[in-house]
DNA sequence: TGCCAGGGCGCCG
DNA sequence: CGGCGCCATGGC
């Protein structure tokens, strides 16, 4: 379990002066005890879209409405630029779910795969993408940016992200729903969301009317059921429901099929392969095969 | 130029 | 149910 090391109000690093907007002096926080933790293999699997390298190692950008940045300090280390102790326990331990225990995770992984075969490809996976992991980031950010991400590339879908923060957005906070529900379908649309515009503005909607409760699903047990309040949504499928509930719901059962699952599976299970079996962990297992057919065979 | 990008909808058989 | 054209935009 993470503990913190070391706390004090720091000068800003020279490289993240700019991304503080000047400011000289922060809380920085030293955390030890987070295992196999990758700052850039968390930040860079395309789980979320606001942070950005700022040099090898550390990554910046905005959750919640603040601005923080995050770096690797040495193996199982890491440092918090503009978080305090208060902060940390509050809100960022559980956001970079420094709360699980992903060696665990891990060993159960490769241990339910049905045979030999498959748990050396898991194990491969695993290795691959040894130190994701899954962020738990705001539900209604989540929603937005998923829909954003359909039929869309990484650097296209950061840059209507920003613009929708920055648009309409209260101090670089991401956009509220009765933000973007008020400003209609016609003016997103201006923003080069192009035919995901309509989707946007109906998510809002409906999250601002109540019509789709977030917090309820949030609270729901019932997978199936998250799965059947996300996809009310016009512009929700299966595959943007399913990386909300995982991302921005902590739902980790959620197994989201893309292009590169849907050829990792075929590679490398050719007899099937049961995500079901991995029950609680299937999103676990679904990132490392993302992170292992994307940026390791790719 | 055509194709693809962490898809989903509407329609068709 | 499964397949297919379409939807906007930008990078290659």
């Amino acid at each position: 379990m993470a503990y913190i090391l070391n706390e004090s109000i720091s000068s800003v690093p020279e490289h993240l002066r700019t991304f503080f907007d000047g400011e000289t002096e922060i809380p920085t926080l030293t955390v030890g005890g987070c295992g196999s933790f990758s700052v850039t293999k968390t930040f860079d699997c395309g789980q979320a879209f606001r942070f950005d390298p700022v040099d090898e190692t550390t990554f910046a950008g905005t959750a919640f409405g603040d601005k923080i940045a995050v770096g690797q300090t040495s193996p199982g280390v890491i440092t918090l630029y503009k978080v305090s102790r208060e902060q940390f326990e509050l809100r960022w331990q559980h956001y970079l779910a420094l709360d699980e225990d992903y060696d665990a995770i891990d060993r159960f992984l490769i241990e339910t795969m049905p045979n030999e075969r498959d748990r050396a490809v898991m194990t491969a996976a695993v290795e691959a993408g040894r130190g994701i992991r899954i962020l738990r980031q705001e539900p209604f950010e989540t929603l937005i940016s998923f829909i954003v991400s359909q039929n869309n590339n990484i650097p296209r879908i950061k840059k209507i992200i920003r613009t929708l923060c920055d648009t309409y957005g209260e101090n670089g906070a991401f956009p509220t729903a009765e933000a973007l529900a008020e400003a209609g379908t016609d003016a997103l649309y201006e923003l080069k969301t192009g035919f995901r515009a309509k989707y946007i503005h109906d998510a809002a909607c409906r999250v601002a009317s109540g019509e789709l409760d977030l917090g309820k699903v949030l609270a729901c047990e019932d997978y199936a059921a998250c799965d059947a309040m996300l996809r009310t949504v016009h512009g929700v499928g299966p595959k943007v429901s399913a990386c909300v509930l995982l991302y921005g719901f902590g739902k980790t059962e959620a197994f989201p099929v893309d292009v590169w699952i849907r050829k990792s599976l075929e590679r490398h299970f050719p007899d099937g392969f049961d995500a079901k079996r991995l029950g609680k962990y299937a999103g676990i297992a679904q990132q490392y095969l993302f992170y292992y057919e994307r940026y390791i065979n790719g």
